[in-house]
RNA sequence: GGCGCAUUGGUGUAGUUGGUUAACACGCCGCCCUCUCAAGGCGGAGACCACGGGUUCGAGUCCCGUAUGCGCUACCA
C-alpha cells in the first residue's frame, strides 16, 4: 500500500518551527517511502483563520523546499458536510446520540482551572469521573428523532463503552493504551449549528483523503485514543500513528509567539538571512537523528536516504536561545551550521541568494551579471568565508559593492586613530598602490611591504589601516586580497580619505 | 485532581542483545597558523548517565518507587 501522509496546520498565524519541523518529517517520511505528501489547511475556526496566514505557511514550506504536494490542497472548511453527514450516520447506528443538555457556558481563559477544579471535585466521589452519566445517552431513538425534529437543540456525542480499553501502536512511542473510563463521550458536533469539533474533522478528513501514516506533535498523542474510537465507530482502517517530541523554550515552557516573539516565526529566518537549506537541516536534527553515523550535515537526499521514523526521539527538544545577547538570538547551532552552509555551498547556489539580499539593500548592479560576473564569484568566494547569514552580504559586506558605506567606530579607534603618522602615510600609500602593476594580490603586498620598510613602520600597521579604509571593518579577509578584489582606482581613492579619519 | 509521556555535560544528540577510561556536534577556554577576524589544526574544562531502591559477577542500558518537566483532560485546534 502506498504511504500517504498529510501536513495539517491551522492557518491561524504564522508558521511555527515546530509545525514547520511537523510538515518537514512528514515530507521526509513520503519521500523515503515513495509515497504521496499532502496538505490539508485545517480552517475550521473561521474566527481565527486568515487567508494571510494560509499564503504565509504555504511560503514557509516553499521556502523550506517543501512544497511539491502531490495532489490538491484540501481545505478542511469545505468539507464539513462529509463532517456532519459521518456522525449523522453514527447517531443512527446508534453509535453515537443526541445530546439536548443545554449548552453550557465557558471562558476560554481558564479552561484549564476549570478542567483541574471540576476534576478535583469530583475525586471526592466514587471510582473517578463517571463519564457515562449523561441521560440523554439512553434516549430510545425515536423519542431523540422526535425531539430533533421538534427543533430542540442538541450535540453529537460519541458513545464509548464503558468496558475495556482502546490501544495503538505508535512509531515513536510505542504501544499506547487507554482506559474507556479515562474517555468522555466525546461531543463531534456542536450543539446550534451541528458544527464538526477538531477530533470528527481530522479523522474524517484523513479518511477521505486515504491518509496511512498520522505524524503530528506529541501534544496529540493521549487524543489519538479518541480518535482510534471515532475511526472504529466509522469502521475505518485505523492509520499508523507516529507522535514527534515538542519544541520547548530555554525555560523548558512551550515555544509561543506571546512569549517568545519571532524567534519561533519560520519567516523570521528566511527574513533574517538563513539560507533554507541549513535551516532545514537543523530543524530536521531537532527530535532526530540518524543514529551511529554522526555526520550532521547533510543534503535533503542524505537527510531523505537517512530518515528513519525509529530515529525519532520521545523526549522534548530544547531551542536554546537568549533574548538579551542579540548574538545569540537563535539557537546557536542554527547560526554556525547557516554559517558552515554560507562558506561550504556551492557558489552557483549561493549566488541567487546573495542576488537579491543585494537587490534588496539596493547594492545590486546589472554588470554582476554581465561583465562584472566573474568579479562578483570572486568576491562572494572571499568575503563568504566569515559570514553567517545572507544578511552579511549587504551589512559588513558593503564596501564590496558600493562606495557608500560607514566606517565602524572601533574600527577607526583601533586601526586609524591609532597612529597619527597615518595622516601623511595614508595618501602616501595610495600614491604607490595606484603605481602597482600589474594589479594582482603579489604586487600590491610587495608594494606595501617596499614602503612599509622605506618608511620604517611595521606592515601590520599599513595592512589594518587600509583594512578599515577600504572596508570600513575593522576585520576581514586577507588583505590583499581585498586590495585585489576592491581594485586600484577605489583602493587609492578610499585610502587618500581615509586620512582624514586619522 | 486524574491519565499519559519523558529524564545522558549549558544545548542538540550517540550509546539498538546489560560487559572495559560514557562518544560526537554546537558553545566555552588555551595553543598553533597570522596583517585583523573567522575558518582550519591540536589540546582542555564540563555528565557520579534526575534521585532512591532492586535484579545481576556486572546497569546509562532491565524492574519498582520518588522527584521534576511536558502534554492531554473543552460544544479549542
Amino acid at each position: 500500500m502506498t504511504v500517504r501522509v498529510r501536513f495539517a496546520p491551522s492557518p491561524t498565524g504564522y508558521l511555527h518551527i515546530g509545525s514547520a519541523r511537523t510538515a518537514l518529517f512528514n515530507w521526509l517520511y513520503a519521500r523515503k517511502r515513495g509515497g504521496k505528501f499532502l496538505l490539508r489547511v485545517e480552517d475550521t475556526d473561521l474566527q481565527r483563520s486568515s487567508d494571510e496566514s494560509t499564503r504565509s505557511i504555504l511560503e514557509g514550506l516553499a521556502w523550506l523546499g517543501i512544497s511539491d504536494y502531490d495532489e490538491e490542497i484540501v481545505f478542511q472548511s469545505s468539507n464539513a458536510d462529509k463532517h456532519r453527514a459521518a456522525a449523522e450516520r453514527l447517531v443512527r447506528e446508534g453509535r453515537a446520540y443526541r445530546d439536548f443538555t443545554p449548552k453550557g457556558e465557558r471562558s476560554d481563559a481558564n479552561v484549564k482551572q476549570e478542567i483541574a477544579e471540576r476534576a478535583r471535585a469530583q475525586a471526592g466521589g466514587a471510582e473517578g469521573a463517571d463519564h457515562r452519566a449523561n441521560p440523554y445517552r439512553d434516549l430510545p431513538p425515536e423519542e431523540s428523532d422526535r425531539r430533533a425534529a421538534a427543533g430542540e437543540p442538541f450535540a453529537v456525542r460519541l458513545k464509548v463503552s464503558p468496558e475495556g480499553e482502546t490501544r495503538f501502536a505508535d512509531a515513536v512511542y510505542g504501544e499506547q493504551t487507554r482506559a474507556h473510563s479515562e474517555i468522555e463521550d466525546l461531543v463531534l458536533l456542536r450543539s446550534g449549528d451541528l458544527s464538526p469539533l477538531y477530533n470528527l474533522s481530522v479523522v474524517v478528513d484523513d479518511i477521505e483523503m486515504g491518509i496511512t501514516h498520522v505524524i503530528r506533535g506529541q501534544d496529540h498523542l493521549t487524543n489519538t485514543h479518541k480518535q482510534v474510537l471515532i475511526y472504529e465507530a466509522l469502521g475505518a482502517p485505523v492509520p499508523t500513528f507516529a507522535h514527534l517530541p515538542l519544541i520547548l523554550a530555554p525555560n523548558k515552557a512551550k515555544l509561543s509567539k506571546r512569549k517568545h516573539g519571532e524567534v519561533v516565526s519560520l519567516t523570521t529566518y528566511r527574513d533574517r538571512g538563513f539560507v533554507p537549506a541549513a535551516f532545514r537541516n537543523y530543524l530536521a536534527l531537532l527530535g532526530w537523528s540518524p543514529g551511529e553515523e554522526n555526520r550532521e550535515i547533510m543534503s535533503l537526499e542524505e537527510l531523505v536516504e537517512r530518515f528513519t521514523l525509529e530515529g525519532v526521539h520521545r523526549s522534548n527538544a530544547v531551542f536554546n536561545f537568549s533574548d538579551t545577547d542579540p548574538r545569540q538570538w537563535t539557537d546557536q547551532k542554527a547560526l554556525w551550521m547557516n554559517a558552515e552552509y554560507v562558506r561550504t555551498m556551492p557558489l552557483e547556489e549561493l549566488l541567487p541568494m546573495v542576488k537579491s539580499e543585494l537587490e534588496s539593500a539596493g547594492l545590486w548592479r546589472a554588470e554582476f551579471e554581465g561583465g562584472l560576473s566573474g568579479w562578483l564569484g570572486r568576491t562572494i568566494d572571499l568575503i563568504r568565508q566569515r559570514f553567517i547569514t545572507l544578511k552579511d552580504f549587504s551589512g559588513q559586506g558593503r564596501a564590496y559593492f558600493a562606495d557608500g558605506f560607514e566606517y565602524d567606530e572601533a574600527a577607526v579607534r583601533k586601526n586609524l586613530k591609532k597612529d597619527a603618522s597615518l595622516a601623511e602615510l595614508l595618501p602616501a600609500l595610495a600614491e604607490r598602490v595606484g603605481a602597482v602593476e600589474p594589479w594582482t594580490a603579489e604586487a600590491v603586498e610587495q608594494a606595501l611591504r617596499a614602503f612599509a620598510d622605506e618608511r620604517g613602520v611595521k606592515a601590520g600597521l599599513l595592512i589594518n589601516a587600509s583594512r578599515t579604509a577600504l572596508t570600513g571593518q575593522s576585520v576581514g579577509p586577507s588583505m590583499f586580497d581585498v586590495f585585489d578584489v576592491i581594485g586600484r582606482e577605489r583602493s587609492a581613492a578610499r585610502l587618500r580619505s581615509a586620512a582624514s579619519l586619522v
